[in-house]
DNA sequence: GCACCGGCGGTAAACGATTAACCGGAAAAG
DNA sequence: CTTTTCCGGTTAATCGTTTACCGCCGGTGC
């Protein structure tokens, strides 16, 4: 069913038709009432491809992902869906593989979908310009950092936490409490990764008391799956017998590392306290309730959004945003 | 940049760089070797509305989700998504909140983007003929179930586990350990929802047993979240103190609900054995590690597709496929 | 030497919607 | 009664791609 349909069903032409689905306002009141009733009626939907290809703009706004498969995403994921539409625009998905360049993905995505800005979300770091101007449109990093000096901050947006300074508040928790054998688990530490940050901001804490690196201590896994995790926790423990505590790098692994000191026979936190950043749901119901520093989801997406819109409607340039995070306290870390 | 510039550079005409990109065999090798070479150092890309507009069908496949929050989904669309993919098909996502016909929402999304097929996942129940007539293309719910007799099953297809069947050997873990105070915590009980089913999958395993239904021991929830749950297991507390295990409706809320009998000083599983559905990843890092019944994520996201795809491509018609479980039994239930 | 054939590849008509330009009729204003 | 204004119909161009159709050209068979 097209818009010709239509317009023979109310006997009006295609023009008028499309005038009264596009809000134009010289179509009189009456008229614009039987259009729509008989849209209604018809259930007659525009063909998405026939209005993209001749609108000089589309309204798609496309998010790639990697790693969809971790909790802490879907949160920021909701909430960009939420905006975008809020926004007046449509999302469009685009998952990828670790192995795949995001850029290069988001570039195909852009040309081929006609989009209109792209956000990425999840491992998306030091962009070149060349980068960015192959992307062709504005963008924004979700979970990027600019703690790097090295970026090109002009050349996109970001929306992310402070990774190092926050992993150094998270450690923090532990060295207030008197602990000085702190672990740390890790997963794969590749340049300018979040891995990276956080295990910086781990390194500037213990600094902070005066307390010496211990590569021994460290711990790093592949993955950042919980399985992953609870392997990691499994060899730090064979490995280590004397540390008081660890600082995950993520509430999923975290839940893993607590398993796994469980089934060690380690009580948590009274032989070992845990802390970790991200704030997922389900992490506040663990036993005991996993100490935190919690992201702003909600915020998180929002402000992407945002941003990108801003750009989009050429309203604002390229913005980075730091969010805070606000600390959960459970019952996972303990005074020695 | 559009396929006519492609053609410009090579100097052949727009039809021989469309038949190349299409796979048409009437091209000379020379001539494709040429035009692919250029399309790779130009980083042409198709415009997909174009493309989609000119052929009598699309390559996309819809994915309807309601509640992207559970935490079980996130596996299945995993799983579809790279069903989807590798089969040859685009996915595209919608989300819909809980108020929202799902229906409507993929007939809108099906006329609007032209889809070949759609999948249903999450609260998809008891279509009648006209709203399977008015989606007019192949649909497959997933999580699903075809316990109700009323259902004109040969209106579309289904893949999921038989709720009522699973609730049932799920309760079965606790009268099997001697168990006969056992509560129940459902999300809302509206007319064939999930939460209908497993609840009737409860009372038949209590029957089996001649145990007498006690209406008292019944919570049910407003909604699925985990915050929810824990409030319903508190509920159920103030107000019974006796029964000695509770099957929940699913992992999330089970994890939930144990929190939340720790909290008030109940022990799992001495003084209360919790068992559950669903198998996500982390409930298996709970403490004790939650019994429940593990439903094949990856199976159920590959065999949707596989069905959808065999209608979409006129292989098959409708099917119902009713996938078994696997018992992860964990720590979370105790002989009495 | 001529007709035929088949492999390549160009031409042009779709696909469905938007939109600008133009025009006609009716109502309002003078 | 004429002029203006408003509304909405008609027409056609356009977006980028696919594909049926047609024509060219070189080779083959008689």
């Amino acid at each position: 069913m097209t818009i010709k349909d239509v317009a023979e069903h109310c006997g009006v032409s295609v023009s008028t038709v499309s005038r009264v689905l596009n809000h134009h306002p010289d179509v009189s009141d009456a008229i614009r009432e039987k259009v729509l009733r008989v849209v209604r009626e018809m259930h007659y939907v525009p063909n998405n491809s026939a209005r993209d290809l001749v609108k000089p703009k589309s309204d798609s706004i496309g998010l790639v992902v990697r790693g969809v498969g971790n909790p802490f995403f879907t949160g920021v994921i909701r909430a960009i869906e939420r905006a975008i539409t809020d926004a007046g625009y449509t999302m469009v998905l685009h998952q990828i593989q670790s192995g795949e360049d995001e850029v290069r993905a988001g570039a195909e995505l852009a040309r081929s979908k006609r989009l209109r800005g792209l956000i990425l979300l999840g491992g998306c770091f030091d962009y070149t310009p060349e980068q960015t101007a192959a992307l062709g449109i504005p963008f924004v990093c979700c979970t990027y950092t600019n703690s790097f000096g090295t970026l090109k901050k002009d050349a996109f947006s970001s929306v992310s936490i402070d990774d190092q300074r926050e992993a150094c508040r998270a450690v923090r928790f532990l060295t207030e409490q008197g602990h000085r054998k702190i672990a740390v688990l890790l997963d794969s530490l590749h340049d300018h990764s979040i891995s990276q940050l956080r295990y910086m901001g781990y390194c500037q804490a213990l600094e902070e008391s005066g307390i010496e690196l211990d590569p021994g201590l460290v711990e790093e896994t592949v993955t950042f799956e919980m399985a992953d995790g609870y392997l990691g926790m499994e060899r730090l423990m064979e490995r280590r017998q004397d540390f008081t505590s660890v600082f995950v790098i993520s509430d999923a692994m975290a839940v893993a590392a607590m398993k796994a000191l469980h089934d060690h026979g380690k009580r948590v936190p009274e032989d070992c306290s845990v802390v970790a950043i991200d704030g997922i749901d389900m992490s506040a119901y663990m036993i005991p309730t996993l100490t935190t520093l919690v992201q702003p989801q909600e915020e998180m997406g929002e402000t992407a959004v945002k941003i990108l819109v801003d750009m989009v409607e050429e309203r604002a340039g390229n913005r980075h945003v730091l969010l805070e995070t606000t600390p959960r306290v459970g019952g996972s870390v303990c005074n020695l």
